[in-house]
DNA sequence: CCCGATATCCCCGGATCCGGGGATACCCCA
DNA sequence: TGGGGTATCCCCGGATCCGGGGATATCGGG
């Protein structure tokens, strides 16, 4: 299995802007064992052109380019290639953007003018299952998907917002908690007052954005 | 700033139902530079009595513990004590219930049995604002933010969703988007259909759990 | 011992949404 | 040139929700 790992040659497109950069990386690339750059490209556009053909395991990706910004080309590249690994690259501790190419579908995250030997080991972490982040990155990635320790509502009332947001009417929730539909009633509208919320709609998005549920 | 986090001593609890690990952790964590066990507990409700008085910079907690398990032990200890990073500890790969953990308020994970080095390393990182993972649950949790790449729905019923995840109603919505209520309706009537729900409360809950928004 | 928080139950009028119909116009592609 | 997808507009009847009342019971803390 180990053994496997390292008879295995993974490939990787590169896809950044600056001609320097981008020739660097790719050679830096093919003088470490085990892998090997298969593709580059200046820009988005011309990498979803050609991506398909190249095939790699791996993409290495700009966040910062001309045309499509690397976070759209995240999300185009995905639906391109949906087995792809895309790991972002950024100058700076760009936190906001990378967080946001994350989302996009990137699996992992790396800075410029990192070691060629850190490169290698962000490659090989993310082409066998992991996603090689900065520690700021991961925690704030963790963090965000923290619930709310302090809800203001009741265990009940919770209970009753949980139904909501999975789309049962005041009925259905009646019969789930067995209690009548106008105690329902009376726990929503003492939701709505502590949420600050007029409506189902809002309660339900209010729920999954405070993460009560 | 880097020669600072070297001198800093970093406080450590332990709670682990096992006497013998829990000792064991206890000692070696001692005998590393930079850090000192200052308590131990071997479940989580004398963790909770006991830590406010102890205050440590970091909490190493067991998931499978008698009693009250570590899941909801994380969340109360963080109620308690909101600045302290509590790093999970578990005996082998519980990818789920570490995941849980990390909703729950959870920084970082390790195996039990690691060599010391690594211990030291997760805790130093978590202290210094980072979040240490296995490669596995890395994985796992930047995926967990990924947003669906193709959804059923038009740009426009998009935006008319987005709207009803902002609380808007009908009206509201057709002034945002310059259109007439029955237009919002029938995009709406659409978008039932397509997300094969019947309710705004159905809709809003499909959008946020399916990343449509 | 009383007060506040919680949980349960009921009524009603007005507002809003849901589902069913139908209609026009644009654009792209076959 | 015609059809499918998208976007826009309109009507109506029944269902559901919203907000405003008011009521009783339990439980825990000051």
């Amino acid at each position: 299995m180990s053994s496997d790992r390292h008879l295995e040659i993974i490939s990787v497109a590169i896809v950044e802007d600056e001609r320097d950069i981008r020739e660097a990386m790719a050679l830096s690339l093919d003088a470490l064992d085990g892998m090997v750059c298969v593709a580059t490209y200046p820009d988005c556009e011309s990498a979803l052109s050609g991506l398909a053909e190249a095939e790699p395991d791996v993409v290495l990706m700009d966040i910062g380019l001309p045309g499509m910004s690397g976070i759209e080309g995240v999300a185009r590249v995905r639906k391109l290639l949906p087995e792809v690994d895309i790991i972002m690259v950024t100058v700076y501790q760009d936190d906001a953007r990378v967080f946001d190419a994350l989302c996009a579908g990137a699996r992992g995250y790396l800075t410029k003018n990192v070691a060629p030997g850190r490169l290698a080991e962000a490659i090989r972490e993310v082409h066998a299952g992991g996603a090689p982040m900065s520690a700021a990155i991961a925690r704030m990635v963790v963090d965000s998907l923290r619930r709310k320790p302090d809800s203001p509502l009741t265990p009940r009332e919770t209970e009753v917002l949980k139904g909501l947001c999975d789309g049962l009417s005041y009925k259905m929730i009646a019969e789930a908690l067995f209690i009548s539909e106008t105690t329902v009633h009376t726990h929503i509208k003492n939701i709505y007052r502590k949420l600050e919320v007029h409506s189902q709609t809002e309660a339900v998005a209010r729920a999954f954005r405070d993460r009560l549920v």
